[in-house]
DNA sequence: CGCGCCGTTGAGCCCGTTCAAAAAGTGTGG
DNA sequence: CCACACTTTTTGAACGGGCTCAACGGCGCG
């Protein structure tokens, strides 16, 4: 019941027990018993309005972030003003993480997209469990190695695929990202899709005037169908085949 | 000519205990008489030539890996054989992280530029090593982090600046990253270099050909001399003004 | 010597940018 | 319901950075 209601509105504390990302999430590995345990790990539960930052370029940086519902993205702010999105963040996503863990400034900026929740674990305390339960702390890992992974396909569209080719594959990347976190999703073709056009630019490196007009074309074409808040992709092969997008790459997560 | 091997050549078997990379690597945190009993973790040495590959896009993935000499770079070759070069790679350096930790196989292919020698750490006994000592599992944590940064930072590279950008910043941070390995590497202008422009632009999202004549209109503007092995950079600040490069931002690592 | 690899140079083209402006939502208050 | 402001998307015209294709010189090496 209480399950039910944070799905859609998590205006109150979410216990880690009965927190619906936690099988996608950080506490995956931890036993039912253990997770009540974990609830003393965390510190608080905020909420973010759209446009709202979680954190800012140059903040201090002393905790990590689950994020329990909405969308957001990590980027960061150029000299000249332009900006460079590095990651987009959906529920269950950990993120805020430095190598200095918890003693340096923010080197990039999480911005809410939709409305989100966020919870907020102090490294402090992070390390405290990672030291008393060795399992998490391997979990952690290859959270982190996975974020690396997906950071290096990004590089690898930037450097050396077409503009066509870097739409497809972020939007196929989101779209299955998405699906990943609905209860049945393999056969859904249509999702929410709160991404304007700005920010698939400033993800991919283009002008926004530039994905307009590719975006235009690939609808022309029946690729896709982008807009009013959905992302509607009729056929995945015929867009994957454009991307050059490998479904075999193991995505952030998958609903168990 | 100088430290045209960067400051020994170990042909035969390291020990753990007396191995020069340690202060930079993966077990820096561990005391002197630990480091001897972390040798029991390590598998095995291996020299690879010039070209040869340390692993390859395919392979099956068991392994981690710290550098111990030489120079490498992590790339990925796209189905157009088109290539992305994602991470330099030089001594003391940590890779071969893949997030399903020695079940799956590799996404990217590590190749050597100079003759390299590695030291393999089976991901098991690392594993194992980690559940053990867990300020070694944070150590690895921060390292990882670190790797990611990096790689933001050069998401931002190729999504946002211009190929004299990219450049330089590419240019400013191995030489950074050559420099820290050094005994005394601050007042040095001069470092062995050996990259070529081919390598700098699979890195740069560039052509070689584009490379090349961007790399002639910098030196003649007198920003930098590359070329016959090494590298030489006569005033910093001047190219990093150029390439927009923070040199706040933390290298992965620096001797002691 | 021939062969490969690396760097260089030139000519022409195209993808994506810049600048400018209009059109189409979207939300707010009257 | 409309008026208004604001954000998002679209369209057009012209420019230019980086690419493609092709060729050549230098160097190391078998």
């Amino acid at each position: 019941m209480a399950n039910h209601r944070l799905r859609q509105e998590p205006t109150v504390l979410t216990r880690c027990g009965s927190c619906w990302v936690r099988p996608l999430a950080l506490f995956q590995p931890l036993s039912s018993e253990e997770t009540e345990t974990a609830q003393q790990y965390r510190s608080e539960q905020r909420r973010i309005e759209p446009g709202g930052y979680v954190f800012s370029q140059g903040d201090l940086s002393r905790s990590v972030f689950t994020l329990l519902s909405g969308w957001a993205h990590l980027h960061e702010t150029l000299l000249d003003g332009n900006r460079q999105i590095l990651q987009f963040l959906l529920p269950g996503d950990l993120f805020g993480f430095q190598p200095e863990m918890g003693e340096g400034r923010r080197l990039y900026a999480v911005q809410a997209i939709t409305a989100v929740d966020v919870c907020v674990f102090p490294y402090g305390s992070l390390m405290a469990m990672c030291q008393e339960r060795p399992h998490v702390a391997m979990h952690l890992l290859s959270m982190i190695v996975r974020d690396e992974v997906e950071a290096f396909g990004h590089l690898a569209c930037l450097g050396r695929r077409s503009a066509r080719e870097r739409i497809g594959h972020l939007l196929l990347e989101l779209f299955d990202r998405a699906c990943a976190r609905l209860p049945n999703g393999d056969r859904i073709d249509t999702i929410d899709f709160p991404i304007t056009q700005t920010l698939i630019a400033d993800a991919c490196g283009l002008t926004h005037i530039h994905v307009s007009r590719v975006m235009k074309c690939l609808n022309k074409e029946g690729l896709l169908q982008c807009g009013g808040g959905h992302l509607h992709i009729p056929d995945r092969k015929r867009l994957a085949e454009l991307a050059g997008y490998r479904p075999t790459r193991k995505l952030r997560h998958t609903c168990p």
